[in-house]
DNA sequence: AGTGAAAAACAATGGCG
DNA sequence: CGCCATTGTTTTTCACT
């Protein structure tokens, strides 16, 4: 299915540069690495096309945005046939406040990862918009009380 | 802590724009939200001063690059005291697969959100780096089988 | 607070070593 | 396959409203 790109160590430089910040140049990320600014160019647009980089983000601040409480939310469906299945992860989706959403191992069927302004919030998240799902049989939350580490950047260095 | 800067309806505009896709120009966010690309560039010095704009980032496709396994990882520690709190912190940011880690509520102190490229490397992981650290008490680890949802994108259309 | 035009910086393309 | 130069865009600053 992930069909590799086959990436020589320029290109990863290239990506891991951006992963570091996209605003970045690429006359900058091209005297980072030693390469002139059009070859960061065509390799650049070489792998947007290709799916490496899937987009360009803003990463934005929850705090300032009032987005106080992280928490995590692992949901079991009680019938596990394909169509409660599909109908949930149409939920998840069109859920504005659930960041992530993973089919798991273990005890859980699926992991939320939800961002709400208060715990208020996450109490009308859980109850009006997860337990009403027919299917979701049980609901048990964690909530995050400090974010040690929030990177999500791939460790392209060592490859 | 978290100073919330106030924010009109453009600025939350802009910063839906550039959450969704940060490689917008000034002047397109401007015609989408009609104001002038002179003006969208100003803010948008400002929102980045004040921190509401974190970073650019290249959002990567942990698939194409061989990153085949992501998995949450929980943490307990045996010990609460304040030197073994930092050390793990400090454990936690200095690893590059842990993408995410927060202390949390509930049964388990830590939660580490790590990407891999296989199960072997989770392995690795968690014998490796987590388990010989002195304070580690107790790891379980659930392994993201389907990623139903990886937005990441905070819900400002409805602020 | 906003716009519009000019200047500087940048990206992307085509040709050349 | 990589570097240089040209062209067209984009950002940013400034004067004005």
């Amino acid at each position: 299915m992930a069909s590799t790109v086959d990436l020589d160590p320029f290109d990863l430089k290239i990506l891991a540069s951006l992963q570091e910040d996209a605003s970045r140049t690429n006359q900058e990320i091209g005297t980072l690495i030693h390469l002139s600014a059009s070859q960061v160019s065509r390799r650049r647009q070489r792998l947007e096309t290709a799916g490496v980089i899937r987009r360009y983000r803003a990463d934005l601040s929850p705090d300032h945005l009032g987005f106080g409480v992280i928490a995590f939310v692992g949901v079991t469906l009680d019938t596990h046939n394909n169509e409660n299945s599909v109908r949930f992860h149409e939920l998840t989706r069109s859920l504005d406040c659930v960041q992530e959403a993973y089919t798991m191992t273990g005890d859980m069927d699926y992991l939320l990862k939800v961002c709400v302004p208060d715990l208020k919030g996450l109490s009308k998240f859980i109850n009006n918009d997860l337990l009403p799902h027919q299917a979701v049989e049980n609901v048990r939350s964690s909530i995050a009380m400090e974010t040690i580490k929030d990177e999500n950047q791939l460790p392209l260095g060592k490859v």
